[in-house]
DNA sequence: TTTGATATTGACAATAATGTCAGTATTGGC
DNA sequence: GCCAATACTGACATTATTGTCAATATCAAA
């Protein structure tokens, strides 16, 4: 073995026979691409393993670049940190509001909870953004704030406007603000504590499906109730 | 500077004249009682910083002794973190079981309600659990699942109890469960993002009470209903 | 008082993570 | 084809944290 050829002495030897790292044509991606790769890779070890698993060595491995260059576009591993935030509340914005925009407003709870769930609970987004929230780094950021009001507003003028229709009173704004809260609530307990449960009470897959639709029923049967 | 008489001069230069250090005497707890103060600071740190606040410098200073005393105790840091585990289930456990055993069999959902936001949200117990689902560490441990399966079995004989008596029929065991998992998930969820919603939707102290007692009352309509 | 057990400590070792830097390779525009 | 901009790399510096160890102080029992 000896001297191992680095890629240094690579240029003067030259490839000529069997080549072991075949000069290893270095990719070159725009910066935007660079830095959706790095942020999905990071999103992924989140997902998987936590906060522990969230460093720049095994992101950079993942990805296939060396560490350097997550500090190259991110400036820091905080830097990192708060593009993921900022992307992860930008996708669950748009995720939990087009799928309230979708549709008319005569569709019935089941479904806005069936969304809400998959956009926070299926993909990892409620886990990454409660690592988040545990170390007390979104307290700055006002965007979850805005999310929320958001979507209780848009939730709002929904109940009002099928209220209209149907002729009764006007519902209570306070109520839709509960219900929001209970659903973002339930929809974040069972991104953490959800496939833990499910397995202490022998629960497959099959039988989350029915709890959710359980779950929406029971919203249901309250907004029907209260307009 | 040259030599900075390290403490090995200390022995022959002895502390003659003015003592810095008025000998500090060494305070000697017992096992169980340094155990029990460091799992005390250790829970505090993570329940006010998040899991990065877990250094075992930062929890020796707060307890007022020296970072090898933890492992002292714990063998490791993974082993300080196992007993915190074990603690917080035993505890959650008591807690929860207690509030339940408590009262007689007609009280209503909303203390129940009440009891398991206290046991879980107030207290810093779900996030600290949390936390440890997070970095995926509670799988193996197998105390989580039993906790779940004894509230719901109480819970659903409490039921059973409760409608013989008024003659009704016997309540769905999984509409119990899924009763019993709303309500762990929503206490989970509120414990992480609670604060933050309630910020977010200009939520005082009091109107996180209100949403408890609505919630309580949603699902209580709901037991009066299907018994 | 002596003594054995052990809680506790300071100093050090080992490791692991982020961050810095100077240099290299690639691309797009001229 | 040349050139400027910059994505990218390897090696190193820095720092922080866990873990080890030999020594010491304290308590309880004999």
């Amino acid at each position: 073995m000896s001297s191992v050829a680095k890629n240094s002495a690579a240029a003067s030897a030259a490839a000529s026979q069997t080549v072991e790292k075949p000069a290893a044509k270095r990719v070159r991606r725009t910066a935007d691409e660079a830095r959706r790769l790095i942020l999905d890779a990071a999103e992924a070890r989140l997902a998987k393993q936590g906060p522990e698993g969230l460093r720049l060595q095994d992101i950079a491995r993942d990805v296939g670049i060396s560490h350097p260059a997550i500090l190259h576009h991110f400036e820091s591993r905080e830097g990192l940190v708060r593009a993921l935030i900022a992307r992860a509340n930008t996708q669950l914005r748009d995720s939990l509001l087009g799928a309230l925009g979708k549709g008319d407003a005569s569709r019935d709870a089941a479904d806005h909870i069936g969304h809400v769930f998959e956009a926070l609970s299926d993909r990892g987004t409620a886990r990454l953004l409660s690592w988040l929230l545990l170390t007390g780094r979104a307290t700055e950021q006002s965007d979850a704030h805005n999310v929320m009001g958001e979507i209780v507003d848009v939730l709002h003028a929904r109940r009002e406007e099928y209220s209209k229709e149907k002729g009764k009173p006007a519902p209570d704004k306070e109520d839709t603000l509960f219900v929001a809260m209970l659903t973002a609530n339930a929809a974040f307990g069972e991104a953490i504590i959800g496939r833990q449960l499910a397995e202490a009470t022998g629960l497959d897959q099959d039988g989350i499906k029915r709890f959710r639709a359980w779950f929406a029923k029971l919203l249901n049967d309250h907004l029907e109730d209260k307009r």
